[in-house]
DNA sequence: CGAGACTGTCGAACCGGTTCGATTCAACGT
DNA sequence: ACGTTGAATCGAACCGGTTCGACAGTCTCG
């Protein structure tokens, strides 16, 4: 292997000076730092990262820590792993992921071990207990989903209240006044998917202003199970004229619910849902749907984390809680209610 | 930070001894073995690994290159990354994924740096550029797919040959005798998909030697090109009684078609897939499927190249093409053709 | 013209592990 | 009684970078 040595003996130099050339944090002659970087190509120098960690203590290396659930939904997950992969590439780091079980441990370890600058937690529960940890950790963290407390960490997440109120908002406008609302799996909010009752809050707080009704129904996760959900719930209320989604699967499963019934949106019933884009082309949803923007919110954790790890253990920037606003992708599902039309 | 120098000052030993105490290398009387243990634990002591792997050179990482190209299937993707990661963390090591656009690239970059004791490969094409490094690198490499040139490396894939023959075999025993072959489309092939002429090749020979008719289209890799797509070729093959899916949004789109068209599986046609059992089960597709095994063969690959690493550089186990065989798993979508029923 | 500042380079120390060789001491065989 | 072996431990060197302090030479300015 090629070691700076090597290539300070190429360029006819010492390794402090090879290394000074390098790093640029000492003039050095441009005559020289041309003859070590000629060295460096020629021997195709890459430096040992070990050694550099060892010597820096920095490893550009960040680590991505997410909870895969059973029930969680695949194509959101790597949404968000690409997001945050794809940006720490772009500012120069590498992404270590952990799937481990026990976050806990695994937090532990790389953080002691050093094996990492920072940390990103994805899916995090109002009450997480990696949180304890990461605040004691001596590598700053951001999180990708928003507990009940925050300081210590950068938090991003999407705006799940105001995403609830838009949603009403939006059926409101339509001329709708009878809702239903398919949320997750109450096992999803018990185990701190506090999202879900957040987007319910915001809707039902809205729809009290406007003086509409809203059913709230939790659907299962995954098929055939919130097929039968559905169904039910639509027998159940033959008067609601919209439909709010905050359940992946639901909004996969409805497609085939509505044609079983001999139903058609927005014709006889209008949809509005909350997914992320990218689930919406690769399944062609014809929903008009909140993006979720896993993509962004990991981009989002990566580069404020990186900000952090740069400023170094004294930067002392406060901690960000930031809720992106969401955007209602249009996708024609939304139209005034069967009663008002001709 | 604690290091090993205050483990050793706090069991009242050198450096040197509490290493060997840890390591198990040189013979350490029982005694102190356990001052050193108790003195770790009430310390807390995790080595430092950059330190570690300086020494060592080993650095107890993977590094997991993808291709995530844009109309590859997310949810199959992840179940590679899972398996991969997940079967890693029982072995010791971590996983570094890069999702960089040039794998080359990154391939010599965490090569050269010694950051990682490996790589797992994935989506590998036909020709890869890839593997060119991978075979001159001094870490040994494991790929999911199968290249058209093996040596150097460990190779899995799924057996699609032999799917595409079991496929057509399983509709040939219910008594179809016209099938439909639906495909990813053609520049997925271009681009090195290899995979996808091998199960049409398997097919075609199959259905030849059983005097079948096979007709191969090649369909869009999303809505809503596949759904017309598959309007298309039912039009055009009244005489089709068996539908084969090498094609994931075909399968995904298939429900709302047959529903559309007012047929339903398998009562006027049967159906066969080939997609990843977790897919399935999300979106609780009602098709007999050839499962994809995405998760199984992230596991093998990593396990085999952990054996690898662990043999070191004069191992010579040969290399491995391990390309395994297709189960069927059973939805009840096949039957025999309506003409042969009552 | 000499003190002071600046430029460019080098040697040595350090980061935190692992490992090799040497050393001490007790047990053993003859 | 004495060399031999083996167990247990220590000190020093090494892995491959970075960085600090020193130093020689050149430039500047009073």
């Amino acid at each position: 292997m090629v070691t700076i040595g090597d290539v300070a003996k190429a360029a006819g130099v010492s390794r402090s000076t090879a290394s000074y050339a390098l790093s640029g944090k000492r003039t050095i002659s441009p005559a020289v730092v041309q003859r070590v970087l000629d060295a460096v190509d020629e021997l195709g120098y890459i430096p040992n990262a070990g050694a550099r960690a060892l010597a820096t203590s920095h490893t550009k290396v960040i680590g991505l820590l997410g909870r895969f659930l059973d029930d969680e939904f695949a194509p959101a997950m790597l949404q968000y792993i690409l997001g945050v992969t794809n940006r720490a590439r772009e500012l120069g780091y590498d992404t270590l992921l952990v799937s481990e079980e026990d976050g806990v441990h695994a937090l532990q370890r790389l953080s002691s071990s050093r094996m990492v600058d920072g940390f990103v937690l994805l899916n995090v529960a109002e009450r997480d207990s990696r949180l304890e940890i990461l605040r004691h950790a001596m590598q700053p963290g951001a999180t990708v989903g928003l507990p009940a407390e925050c300081d210590g960490v950068d938090v991003f997440d999407l705006d799940f209240i105001e995403s609830g109120r838009l949603m009403v908002q939006t059926m409101h406008d339509a001329g709708h006044r009878e809702l239903i609302l398919v949320s997750q799996p109450v096992h999803v909010v018990e185990r701190g998917g506090a999202y879900v009752w957040r987007l319910a809050d915001g809707a039902r707080e809205r729809a009290a202003e406007l003086g509409m009704t809203l059913h709230h129904h939790h659907g299962d996760s995954s098929q055939p199970g919130i097929g039968t959900d559905l169904h039910a719930v639509l027998d159940q209320h033959p008067g609601a004229t919209g439909l709010l989604l905050n359940n992946e699967a639901a909004a996969a499963a409805l497609p085939s619910v509505l044609a079983a019934r001999g139903l058609a949106a927005p014709r006889d019933i209008s949809v509005i849902g909350r997914y992320s884009d990218d689930f919406a082309r690769t399944f062609s949803l014809p929903f008009t749907a909140i993006d979720s923007a896993a993509d962004e919110l990991g981009r989002r954790a990566v580069q404020q984390l990186v900000a952090r790890i740069e400023d170094g253990p004294d930067g002392t920037a406060p901690h960000l809680v930031d809720l992106i606003p969401p955007t209602v992708n249009d996708r024609g599902s939304i139209a005034a209610p069967p009663s008002l039309r001709g």
